[in-house]
DNA sequence: ACCATGCTTTCAACTGGATTGAATTCCGCC
DNA sequence: GGCGGAATTCAATCCAGTTGAAAGCATGGT
């Protein structure tokens, strides 16, 4: 029941069944909480980098910055995602991260991974599965960034989040809430703000997409799967060559 | 002895001292090996795969396609370098490899990285690290493609092979060898071919670079370092926290 | 009800880099 | 030494996306 509370128990099992011993060394990452306002930095690129975060809900966002300002969002964090992962290779903290709404964290420190390395070997093999999955999916990004036009990288972006809050609500089918404004979206896709508000207009007035308020349908989700060339990266993971315990 | 003779442990040795063991276990790897002609397709997107590959010597990399031929050159494989890392995470490969020059590459199976998840601990956690260490750069990367200019892209591509070169090869000082064609850079980068030889040229009049036969030699590596607000994240890896044998 | 604030949309001028095709240089090879 | 194919360079043209500013629209606070 505790375990089942939790979203990173939630988001992992959709790989692997755990065990319940595996459960509860999850969920007390959880143990912790802290709540941030819509708009607040958690913590600085260049940082020590001691804690790792969960979220468990609102949406955040990591980013760096050039010296003149311009800006490259590079990871949209979900409920059940770590934050984080990646500087753990590194001595200092590389990207900035921003909640995009009120958003509540759970913070634990480096050294509970060291744990879960220790005691754990299946999720270490999950935890470095991930690490790899998620490669995979900045090489996807990469290559929508390097040779696709505004429309194809808008697309690709919806089909890769829709992908993603599947993962631990199964319930969605094709309407998304986006709460990120018109500008962190460019910001992510490498374009601008107002050419994201034409391509959006354009995308609508073509029929691909509905959008209301801050929800966002999306009507024609095979034309742009097909559009994108897009892969489902978290659907097609391979957990066969897993210790088992 | 024969321990030294292998690159890749050359290189996991620049980031911590390996037992004899280890290094042992690591050289074993590079048993087999298998030459390659320039140019030549080692395997595909799609293609199940079983085996990693060792860089013994020359250049590859590794490119995905859009369905209309636009390519994207996601990662430049040197020598020591281990091809097919974040495939693991999937059941098939998500790019195809492709051969720069005359190549030797050193096959191995998945499975033998297994074995040293179960048996090595501080393997574990190097791999780990280079797995989490290897998604920044991608993120330097996407941060190039989406928010810097043709020459700063050019300049940071030229700051990031320069550094990886140094790790096996601290003799470097300031030329390297740049056996790939314009067009490569090109798709690396998300540009066109005479764009790259546009801006190649340019940054030879303006005095950063100076082109002979396929040798590069940089001649102002701390004005390109400040343009692109460079990181080493080769020399900046945190080992403190693995663990001991 | 009103203003302040921040987001989206619109407009028009502009430009970095793309495209195309032809000319040239380079280089291995017979 | 000269042939053939690839790589590079050159020049002209074009366009997707930028820039900056202004106008419309929500939302929430007082």
């Amino acid at each position: 029941m505790s375990s089942t509370s939790s979203c990173l128990v939630t988001k992992l099992s959709h790989y692997v069944s755990l065990s319940e011993a595996d459960c509860v060394r999850l969920a007390t990452l959880e143990k912790a909480e802290r709540t941030f306002d819509a708009g607040h930095e958690v913590y600085q690129g260049g940082d020590e980098n001691k804690d790792l975060y969960v979220v468990k809900h609102g949406w955040a966002f990591s980013y760096t910055d050039l010296p003149d300002g311009r800006r490259q969002i590079v990871k949209i964090h979900h409920p059940g995602d770590i934050i984080g992962f990646p500087d753990v290779a590194l001595k200092h903290a590389t990207t900035t991260l921003r909640t995009v709404e009120d958003v509540c964290l759970c913070p634990f420190p480096k050294s509970s991974l060291d744990e879960i390395l220790r005691e754990s070997p299946k999720l270490s093999a999950l935890l470095l599965s991930i690490a790899l999955r998620d490669q995979v999916v900045l090489i996807d990004v990469l290559r929508a960034m390097g040779r696709m036009s505004a429309q194809e990288r808008v697309s690709y972006m919806l089909l890769d989040l829709i992908s993603r809050l599947r993962i631990t609500n199964p319930g969605i089918t094709d309407t998304i809430r986006l709460p990120m404004t018109q500008s962190q979206i460019a910001d992510y896709l490498g374009l601008t703000n107002v050419y994201i508000s034409k391509t959006f207009i354009r995308m609508e007035e073509d029929g691909y997409i509905h959008r209301d308020q801050n929800r966002l349908q999306i009507l024609r989700e095979d034309a742009m799967i097909e559009l994108t060339d897009f892969h489902d990266r978290y659907a097609d993971m391979d957990t066969s060559w897993f210790p088992q315990d």
